[in-house]
DNA sequence: CAGAAATCCGAGTGAATTACTAGGAATTAA
DNA sequence: TTAATTCCTAGTAATTCACTCGGATTTCTG
């Protein structure tokens, strides 16, 4: 029940990408620097998100990543399913439209998975990149630090 | 991001154990049967229940368990965290009250996992066993079946 | 054109976790 | 005494996690 690396880096990776979102690509090491986090870890999930058409990439030297669109139409939810597939704490198939369980029917436990699922659901697909940068930016200057990264979630 | 199978048949084992809470304990063997669970295993989860204060046992031969308390006054956090340990998604040091990480006080990321880990706090917290119980029966009495399990969910 | 700076890609790996199983000890009703 | 039952520890095959490694490809710069 705990999201793995993938996520937890993930969504400080697109924050930091989103907070030094400019005319020149950000490249991968910047970000690996900043956030702490193994380059070589941190390109696997850039693919991922790549290919989830979250960001966008330029090879070459003085290349890295973009976002692929603005930061209020990137949810948290976005990110973590690129990262981490189905949020569904159980993915219970008399759920699903067809098909599914026999029994479905008589199955209670089956609204309890339903509701937790949906409680996760509502929660990260409410909460918007751009939400995550504009907090940033306002504890920068209420507190006057650029942020060092020392925890590792 | 998964309930484990602990969380998922320790749930199934708890409703058929409410369910058919009476006078006499109720055996692991009947639960396991009807339920569909291997009796090794769920005896692990059994052990944990009652180490947890949610269920009571009774050896020796005619023995089994009872619920330790009123469905009503058992949620289905209590029960999943029981099996799943600590049910929050990310667990932050900067979240808890004292001590955590250094720089909290920048950290954003925070407030996300803050926030989906209240969302499911919230969903495991308002649902009782008893109204588990209680739509099993609405639901058994409409379909006029006793329940089949199918589903391993 | 050479070389450096990047992203792209697949494979491999040690450690941890999961979902059990096996075997036996202890307890109690009949 | 025996059968039924819970209690307890240890082991194990399979899977997942969190990376690392080595190289291919692309592009900017001098």
């Amino acid at each position: 029940m705990k999201l793995s690396t993938k996520g937890r880096y993930g969504l400080r990776a697109l924050l930091d990408l989103a907070l030094h979102n400019q005319e020149e690509a950000v490249s991968l090491q910047s970000i690996a620097e900043r956030q702490n986090i193994s380059m070589g870890y941190l390109e696997q999930l850039m693919r991922m998100l790549k290919r989830a058409g979250l960001v966008t990439s330029v090879r070459g030297a003085g290349g890295g990543y973009h976002l692929a669109k603005p930061a209020t139409e990137i949810s948290v939810g976005d990110i973590l399913r690129a990262l981490e597939g189905n949020l569904d704490a159980v993915t219970c198939p008399g759920n699903q439209e067809k098909g599914g369980c026999q029994g479905a029917d008589l199955c209670v436990t089956r609204f309890v998975w339903q509701r937790i699922n949906d409680s996760i659901t509502q929660a990260v697909d409410t909460m918007m990149l751009e939400q995550l940068v504009e907090e940033s930016r306002r504890l920068q200057k209420e507190k006057g630090q650029t942020p060092a990264q020392i925890c590792e979630n």
